[in-house]
DNA sequence: TTTTGAACAGGTGTTTTCACGGTATTTTTT
DNA sequence: AAAAAATACCGTGAAAACACCTGTTCAAAA
């Protein structure tokens, strides 16, 4: 694949290789674009990002191991700043989505977009520097509406009640989850019903409910 | 894209269409085959399904919505047996992988595999029929030594006790959960009692877990 | 035809969870 | 320095969860 004048560059980071070739083999059908390298994961990516000759565009997945596009993001904000990232993830979920925005992505796609719909958001953003769609935007201004209720709330837990939470999501009784936290049981209970009162929960499967769905408790 | 002698027709079934797309490109530059149809789900396959003109080999995605991978097999294996499907999957838990084997498919590829493995397997199961690696394999011979445990547990669920069990995973009580199903509430306790000993599990968090885990309860 | 197992229901008692009421000490914020 | 928040602790009583039994009905499998 030669370099091309008018042709941009573009950097592959995404675990599933068929999936990456696959969208490689897209790009490069596209004119105006192809891909200068590709890499597997964020680790990688550091490795082949050379100053040397650097992509237009990344074009990366949001789940990946080693380093997933949450950390990458981070570590390209630092040093490669310039360099806009089209996400691409099967989540669609608004903390997913508003996480990536935060950190600075230029884009964010659902794996099941259509074709024309990449070819679109890759031109977007090289011509204005940016492409988001409405899913996207109407998320993040749901995500905005929820300060008062969801969001704030597992912000404004303490490291005591993370902790205590996580020991929720397991078979200890609260007396057993006192011992391991060193508190008297009733203390547990205190937390317990700290925690029910902040989160609006009225039961201990509730509070597993909520420390998996924000991932204060992985599974 | 013309249908030529000694060129193999491929179909492709994937609700991501960036996904599909990208899988296309890569079949199509491969000499021996080119996708004659692509499916977003099991259902629309059904409706392109011709007898007229039916492909050599199915490429699937194993998680689908409307129909997924697994139903979709079933239906297949009743109207259109000698049609060898090649699994694509993200899933290598054993579970996914030994649910699809049984249901006849010829190959399980991972989706992080090497193109040039997709290629081995498409000409692998046109040739001999399937294409089973080292690591399906694996998964499957490690299944069959599990049978006290893990395996037999989760699959010998009645349909009741499932339902029951995906009611568990909410703040509703027992005898909630007994009024939403109609039963009694000694009932619903003899089925808590049930999969306790079942899943050798001792409290309603353990079974929300359990359910979680498994895929009978989705967040 | 006997047996197995799913679905359903009840009794009795213990343990855990939950709701509601408090207090005291320390650290952080203002 | 005062206010606020985090930490730790306690009592009572009701409700829910759990353990360990009993039983019937019905349909499918051996």
């Amino acid at each position: 694949m030669p370099v091309q004048k008018f042709h941009k560059k573009v950097g592959l980071v995404d675990d599933h290789q068929l999936f990456r070739k696959g969208i490689a083999e897209l790009v490069n059908s596209f004119p105006q674009f192809y891909v200068s390298f590709e890499a597997s994961h964020g680790e990688e990516l550091q490795k082949m990002l050379s100053p040397l000759n650097l992509p237009h565009l990344i074009i990366m997945d949001v789940n990946m191991p080693n380093m997933d596009g949450f950390k990458t993001m981070l570590w390209l904000k630092e040093h490669f700043p310039d360099i806009p990232v089209l996400a691409l993830s099967m989540m669609d979920d608004e903390q997913s989505i508003v996480r990536m925005l935060k950190s600075g992505v230029k884009g964010y796609l659902l794996k099941d977009a259509h074709p024309s719909e990449l070819l679109n958001a890759m031109n977007t953003i090289s011509d204005n520097g940016f492409y988001y769609t409405d899913f996207v935007t109407g998320r993040l201004i749901n995500s905005l509406n929820e300060n008062d209720s969801s969001k704030k709330q597992h912000q404004q837990l303490t490291e005591r009640e993370i902790q205590f939470l996580c020991l929720c999501c397991s078979e200890y009784s609260y007396k057993e989850i006192a011992d391991k936290l060193y508190i008297s049981p009733r203390t547990a209970d205190g937390y317990r019903d700290k925690l029910f009162e902040k989160l609006n929960i009225k039961s201990r499967v509730g509070l597993v409910l909520f420390a998996i769905r924000n991932g204060l408790f992985k599974l």
